[in-house]
RNA sequence: GCCGGCAUAGCUCAGUUGGAAGAGCACCUGAUUUGUAAUCAGGGGGUCGCGGGUUCGACUCCUGCUGCCGGCACCA
């Protein structure tokens, strides 16, 4: 009678006598298999190919075919690569090596870093031991014996990530001829299964156990693929980004620079500043049909009050200060809302007067620490289209539910539909009571469900001061940017004593909502050149038309085509210069105008413009006003009614 | 802040073992009047990031600082 009964993906049965490894089912099953096999999944748990079954189990053999297969190669090339280190750098120790989005890295304790010199070097001994195909198998130690070798072998490290695995775990180690290491598997059977598709891509510091207090490691990352024709696409993936990068954009498209005496602050050129004003003016336009008014407050203001508000307690390490010469101390705010709230306080607040939803497009400055500047991305001076929403607690549901409908809305204006919302609940360390805070996590949560949107729960991510909600959405190549914002407060209009009057003549305090759409304007600006490489969409475009001549001749035409796109309302420049059209097109084009309007002696007599559209290669000529209201009404912001409309 | 790398003309970058700072583009001048991604010729332009040191001599070697780049940590 057959024991073992193993039911394959697509329904069928085999039976056993008894125990049968992955390998000798896949060869059961065909040939091909046999040689495809990567690894199999028992009931759901990828594990080792030669590991026997040992009972009734729904088995799936892995091949490169299936997506967890890259995990496993990645993590044998991560395996590989710390063999090749080891080799050729005695007395380096290992610690950790996983596998990460698109490829892995390894952490090594060297007293001497690695530099990308020492890649190539690397990556050579990488292809010898996958050329050696060494075969890969579990063990499994007793936990004081793997503490004790790998103590005595110099891994202090292995010693202790093992001394700390929960006392219930089996410790498995892996070995790869004469190499050893610590590791929860799967893997391969063989070092050749890795293949030869693979790249180290960078070296960089890590802190060990990712806490800035502890020793710094050395890691490398890489990447690794089943086929070279993979990894060449994921390298022009990578160099596609790099085209995109903004701080490379923006100096193309004369936007704005940075310059040493600014650490982390920018200077707008007039081209750039024109995309921030655009998104003000249209974020202007929301607030105002949502139901926002707009204030405006200090950028500098007394310490005193950053006391009251906490900041200097928090974060009085990450804040600039300033002084006069009447030796009073101050803060250059890093937040909106202690000014905001001042704004509030001011008078006496009704319940009919809430919700009350306050806008202020704040420029904030944050020490930030200098390893953490990074172009438009993250600065220590920035602008956010930030609002307080001061409510009742029986308001606070809806107020939710609309700022997330806004936001959601607001995004795909610009293109992105993809939003994921993450969703930080209460810290350990936290102001406030807890039926405050499972009031204002379920006006959250219920937010999301409003708006059917994909989100993430991340335990304990809160603020001290309240939960949050952050969108996060995806451009055009696939990557997550971390945008907006609406956070509870439960905090400041306790410290700044905000009150209302209530219906029954009695003082109550608001509800407060922290929301910003963009978060950082400067960022956000930074987020749609690289969404849009450079070709942003007529509305948003800094110069949206250039009129270009083919011969003087056309001078005083191409000024009245200029003049007409401006009375529209079109940014709008002439280019007169004594060049060849070829030359202009060519110029204009890398400037990523979206339309160039080429006049000659053709259109001067017959009022036409001849319109090459970025990118396009063919030309549309057409009637000079035709073309005018045509640009002008696609220069429309969207979601708004038109201007005087 | 931490680890590593980098810093030469407005931009992109060359610059050998330490021995007189270069190219292309841009800019200026002139010629050219041109039909959809670079017309030709000439000219001007440098504290080689900043400060110290070694040396007869430093862009080059050593060192301190600043900024930037790639990560890590941080991100109210």
């Amino acid at each position: 009678m057959p024991k073992i009964s193993i039911t394959l993906p697509d329904g069928s049965v085999k039976k056993y006598d008894q125990p049968v490894t992955g390998e000798a089912l896949a060869a059961d099953i065909g040939p091909g298999l046999a040689k495809a096999a990567l690894a199999v999944r028992i009931n759901g748990e990828l594990k080792d190919l030669y590991l026997p079954i040992e009972s009734d189990a729904e088995v799936a053999i892995i091949t490169a075919k299936d997506e967890a297969s890259l995990e496993l190669i990645r993590h044998d090339c991560a395996h590989v690569m710390a063999q090749a280190v080891q080799e050729l750098f005695p007395g380096t120790q290992v610690t950790i090596g996983p596998v990460i989005e698109d490829g892995f890295f390894y952490d090594f304790a060297r007293p001497e870093p690695f530099t990308e010199d020492n890649l190539a070097v690397i990556e050579k001994r990488m292809h010898e031991i996958v050329d050696r195909d060494l075969a890969i198998r579990r063990q499994v130690w007793e936990r004081k014996k793997a503490i004790k070798h790998f103590k005595k072998i110099g891994e202090a490290y292995k010693a202790e990530i093992i001394g700390d695995l929960p006392g219930d775990e089996e410790i498995s180690i892996y070995s790869q001829g004469e190499w050893l290491d610590l590791c929860l598997g799967p893997h391969l059977t063989s070092t050749g299964k890795v293949g030869h598709a693979f790249k180290l891509l960078k070296v960089a510091g890590a802190y060990w156990r990712g806490d800035s207090r502890n020793q710094m490691l050395t890691r490398i990352y890489g990447t690794c693929w089943h086929q070279e024709k993979d990894l060449q696409a994921y390298i022009e993936r990578i160099a596609e980004a790099a085209k995109r990068d903004h701080r490379k954009l923006g100096q193309q498209m004369d936007l704005f620079h940075f310059q040493e005496e600014a650490p982390g602050a920018i200077f707008w050129h007039h081209k750039g500043w024109a995309l921030i004003l655009q998104l003000v003016e249209y974020m202007r336009a929301r607030n105002q049909k949502a139901g926002y008014e707009e204030i405006s407050t200090p950028e500098i203001l007394d310490r005193a009050l950053w006391v009251t508000s906490g900041h200097v307690e928090k974060f009085g390490e990450d804040m600039f200060y300033t002084s006069t010469p009447d030796g009073r101390e101050y803060v250059i705010k890093p937040m909106n809302c202690p000014g905001g709230l001042q704004v509030y306080n001011k008078g006496i607040k009704s319940y009919r007067d809430l919700p009350l939803r306050v806008a202020e497009f704040g420029k904030v400055h944050r020490f930030e620490p200098s390893g953490a500047l990074h172009g438009l991305m993250r600065l220590r001076a920035f602008t956010q289209d930030d609002a307080h929403i001061y409510c009742t607690e029986a308001q606070l549901q809806d107020e939710c539910i609309t700022v997330t409908r806004l936001i959601l809305d607001i995004y795909k204006d610009f293109g992105f539909e993809e939003v994921t919302i993450k969703f930080s609940d209460r810290p350990p360390q936290r102001i406030g009571a807890d039926e405050v805070w499972d009031r204002s996590e379920a006006a959250l949560l219920k937010a999301i469900e409003a708006t059917g949107s994909d989100f993430s729960h991340s335990p304990g991510e809160g603020a001290f001061y309240g939960p949050k909600l952050e969108f996060v959405l995806r451009d055009a190549i696939g990557r997550d940017w971390q945008c907006g914002t609406l956070q509870v407060d439960l905090n400041l209009p306790e410290r700044f004593d905000a009150t209302f009057v209530g219906p029954d003549g009695e003082r109550h305090r608001p509800v407060m909502l922290h929301r910003a759409l963009f978060g950082s304007l400067e960022r956000f600006a930074g987020i749609l050149i690289e969404h849009y490489a450079g070709h942003l969409p007529l509305w948003l475009a800094p110069v949206q038309t250039v009129v270009a001549t083919i011969t003087s001749d056309a001078d005083v035409y191409a000024r009245q085509v200029h003049g007409k796109l401006v009375a529209a309302g079109l940014r709008s420049e002439s280019d007169l210069r004594n060049e060849k059209i070829n030359y202009k097109v060519r110029e204009h084009s890398l400037a990523k105008v979206p339309a160039l309007l080429v006049v000659g002696r053709n259109e001067a007599e017959n009022s036409t413009v001849s319109i090459r559209r970025l990118g396009a290669k063919e030309q549309q000529i057409l009637p000079l006003d035709e073309a005018v209201a045509a640009l002008q009404a696609e220069a429309r912001m969207p979601g708004c009614p038109a201007k005087g409309a």
